[in-house]
RNA sequence: GCCUCUGUAGCAGAAUCGGUAUAUGCGGCGGGCUCAGAACCCGCGACGGACAAAGUCCAUAGUUGUGGGUUCGAUCCCCACCAGAGGCACCA
């Protein structure tokens, strides 16, 4: 019984989009639904399988939503700034427009063949002017409130790409886009203050539904801490130098000091250091270590002794060494530590490599043989001495830092400022003006879009500077502030800017007078349902987090948070377990299967293989399972009698509760699951009622809404099953009349019976001693307790 | 090193509260249909040993990575361990 998928999915397809069925109304008195997904990169290979998996899921729920009554926005988009495009523009020396426009017609085709429900009016393009001047607009918004700085430090650059990364795009020392290492150098860069933001990304994590495995990821990354800032000074000198700790209740048993290689101070008394040469020399051998080497030595610390300066205890008086070493970072903190060899690891490691005194101020471990981290009492520590607890002795030292004006309490963030530039052409001219006169100068909002200038010729230039460099039409301008010629900024902006709020421009795509209609935003937004993959934790939904958050504080958004709910699925590896990859040959294209199969069979797959969450390996055998599975729904005409099938009703009145609910919960797999069994159950009976039949394919609908419109026409039905009322369970018809209960003897199962659903417990329980099987088993015991749990179990507990 | 998650049949994967472990699909086995079939239909099993098998017996036995514990009863809760995945990684 196989249905011509090949006629059958264009057709709907056709006929849905004339119909207009997915198209998002403004303003509707309806209830609103917005699902989101990660709108794609327009690559030039094409739709991975992982798109349709991560597509399939808000589909179905947008679908089920609409046939729930819900006015639906589902949009989708293409985030097409980005180096690989301009990479490929480089090797076949066509413009990036040209290719993007290419694989943005690809794409659509693609996902339009899939049968997604997407409102194709509203489509975006990162790309287009009509889209970049608004992403161009919200970043002049964040300089005029001081969130754009520019900083001269070491940066990572990936030497192949020709391009400078954030943290986050260069994570183990790789290049995220190329692989190769990225080397340490210094630049003058834009950064985003998001750790102004560090503080409310946190927080907001309260107000909305995410996994709590997403959620830790973000606090891990922000990587709050709360210890205390305080005052050391050089012996004999008039300097204060401040360090952070988080164990403040710890500083009686400071034995050094340790700064950071390039800590400024050094140079500041250059004059008293008496070994200066050597000092240089480190800084060099750090400077020259890659982030690889720095993560291999982990255990074997480096350093060296400053000599000539000392610093001292503010709290003891004492005076201690100071050393240099690079397991001290200028960038977090304040670049300096004091030295607790006996309470932390690392200090101790070092303590014991230089040969220096471990000092314990809490008993409870084995200093000589390890730091100790835990709680005790507290011991050489004048005042706290006596105290057991971490939280009232951190609590008495820092009143008595503040009380001495010598500290006070303090946070710290692991989170970065974002790095917002890089020397390429196809990305958002960053819309600024240096002035010899006037410094920095902002594009002024009425020239915005600030345009990309059409070029020939998109080499990265070799000094690290952005071909747009080598324009002179676009470089020479003229002040907006005092009238004098300008050179205007020529770093783009990053992948990630067109990404940080397109979610905004979906709920009014082509408005040409600002970003998106106030009133708009306040119906369509937050998006209640965001689905994505777990590798944007830390970049993309934080930084569209971020800036949501920010627009919300200028009043232009109606709420803080960007997305009431996130999901995340599993990744789809190669049919060998193995991440699929074109090296491995292991890549399966979504499209051959829709050739091969049928768009319906293609989502039902991606929905079955396993749990949303979990990667899956993808399965050519369990593929053609599905295939089976809706041939037989395709069957299932010939069975058709205008009356319901009362032996059915129970069956298909538990399907409907179950997969209503376990798609709200994202367990797409059981959902099919439980349809395969009652189709099951129908062939079995070898007959089914026209109702039921109908409800069946309204469940089957979002998953396989082409098969099932075709059905519904063929059965005479009204109007789109696609927009049809989602079916309806009586919750008395879930239960069947008589079930079947398992009986144990002391806690073992040794048999069942079967009972009326509502059957008092006395009849329950002599059922259960009547049944042979249990019976034996009792058998010359005695009978000490009896545990009925209705609809669940009977335990007899015998000696 | 720290944090998080996972471990169920040959494979993928089910199992609201602690209550009949293994739904569903793949693969396997048996049968039907057929000239034939990897197509379709029907059925079966999966967890020790014995008998050719139904079944019976060992056996009031065992069974969700391993070993303990709590409980009338544990895939589920607690403790320890083993294995795998992901995140962070000298964050003071």
């Amino acid at each position: 019984m196989n249905y011509d998928f090949k006629k059958i999915e264009p057709k709907w397809q056709k006929k849905w989009e004339d119909a207009q069925l997915f198209k998002a109304e403004d303003f509707s008195k309806k209830p609103k639904f917005y699902g989101l997904v990660e709108f794609p990169y327009p690559s030039g290979a094409g739709m991975h399988v992982g798109h349709i998996k991560a597509y399939t899921s808000i589909e179905v729920i947008s679908r089920k939503r609409r046939m729930q009554g819900y006015n639906v926005l589902f949009p989708i988009g293409f985030d097409a700034f980005g180096l690989p495009t301009e990479n490929y523009a480089v090797k076949t020396n066509t413009h990036p427009r040209i290719i993007t426009d290419v694989n943005i017609k690809k794409f659509s085709d693609q996902l339009r063949k899939v049968g997604f429900s997407f409102d194709w009016d509203r489509t975006i393009d990162t790309t287009d002017e009509n889209y970049y001047h608004w992403t161009q607009w919200i970043f002049l918004k964040l300089y005029e409130h001081g969130l754009v700085f520019r900083d001269k430090t070491l940066v990572n650059y990936c030497p192949h790409c020709k391009v400078v990364l954030a943290n986050e795009d260069s994570q183990g020392g790789k290049c995220d886009i190329c692989h190769s290492d990225v080397i340490q150098l210094p630049k003058v860069v834009w950064y985003l203050r998001i750790t102004d933001y560090a503080e409310k990304l946190l927080q907001g994590l309260n107000d909305v539904d995410y996994p709590e495995n997403i959620k830790l990821q973000e606090v891990n990354w922000i990587g709050k801490s709360t210890g205390a800032f305080v005052d050391f000074s050089f012996n004999g000198v008039d300097e204060k130098i401040e360090i952070y700790t988080t164990r403040p209740d710890t500083l009686f048993g400071v034995t050094f000091m340790v700064m950071a290689p390039e800590h400024p101070l050094i140079d500041k008394y250059a004059d008293r250091i008496t070994n200066m040469d050597a000092i240089q020399a480190y800084r060099e051998e750090c400077a020259r270590k890659t982030e690889f080497e720095r993560t291999q030595l982990v255990k074997d610390k480096t350093g060296l002794k400053i000599e000539g300066l000392e610093a001292v205890n503010p709290v003891n008086g004492k005076v201690v060494p100071i050393f240099i070493s690079d397991y001290v970072m200028m960038g977090y903190g304040t670049g300096a530590i004091m030295a607790v060899p006996a309470h932390d690891q690392r200090d101790w490691e070092f303590a014991h490599k230089f040969g220096i005194d471990i000092i314990e101020v809490i008993k409870g471990g084995d200093i000589e043989k390890e730091a100790y981290t835990g709680d005790g009492e507290m011991v050489n520590s004048g005042f706290l001495n006596g105290l057991t607890n971490k939280k009232d002795s951190i609590a008495k030292m820092t009143e008595y830092l503040v009380e001495k004006g010598i500290g006070h309490a303090g946070i710290q963030y692991k989170m970065k400022d974002w790095a917002f530039n890089r020397q390429r052409y196809w990305g958002e001219p960053i819309p600024l003006i240096h002035c010899p006169n006037c410094g920095v100068v902002p594009v002024p909002y009425e020239e915005l879009p600030l345009r990309l200038p059409e070029i020939q010729d998109f080499e990265p230039g070799e000094d690290g500077k952005s071909p747009l460099a080598r324009i002179p039409e676009f470089v020479n301008c003229t002040c907006p502030k005092c009238g004098g010629p300008a050179e205007r900024e020529t770093d783009t902006m990053p992948q990630w800017a067109g990404s940080s709020w397109y979610f905004l421009r979906y709920v009014d795509p082509h408005n040409n007078k600002a970003f998106a209609d106030p009133e708009k935003i306040k119906y369509w937004m937050p998006v209640d349902w965001y689905n994505g993959g777990m590798e944007h934790v830390t970049r993309h939904l934080l930084y569209s987090r971020f800036w949501h958050h920010f627009l919300y504080d200028i009043g232009e958004v109606s709420t803080p948070e960007p997305y009431a709910k996130r999901s995340a699925q599993g990744m789809i590896l190669g049919a060998d377990g193995e991440k699929m990859s074109k090296s491995r040959g292991n890549v399966v294209d979504p499209l051959d299967i829709v050739k091969e199969y049928g768009a319906d069979t293609l989502r039902v797959y991606v929905m079955f293989m396993g749990d949303y969450g979990s990667a899956a390996p993808w399965n050519d055998k369990s593929v053609k399972g599905c295939r089976r599975f809706l041939d037989r729904v395709g069957g299932m005409i010939d069975l058709v009698q205008d009356g319901d099938v009362e032996e059915l009703e129970t069956a298909v009145h538990k399907a409907i509760k179950k997969v209503s609910s376990d798609i709200e919960d994202q367990k797409f797999n059981t959902a099919i699951a439980c349809l395969m069994g009652l189709i099951n159950d129908i062939y079995k009976a070898g007959k089914i009622g026209r109702n039921q039949l109908i409800s069946f394919i309204k469940l089957l609908s979002p998953f396989a809404p082409h098969i099932t419109e075709e059905i519904y026409a063929e059965l005479g039905g009204e109007g789109f099953l696609t927009v049809a009322p989602w079916p309806e369970y009586d919750e008395a018809k879930t239960v069947d009349a008589m079930i079947e209960i398992g009986v144990q003897v002391n806690g073992k199962f040794r048999g069942k019976v079967s009972i009326p659903k509502d059957c008092s417990k006395e009849e329950a329980l002599a059922a259960g001693k009547a049944a042979p099987s249990v019976a034996r088993f009792m058998e010359g015991k005695k009978l000490v307790k009896e545990i009925y749990v209705p609809g669940k179990i009977l335990n007899f507990v015998v000696k």
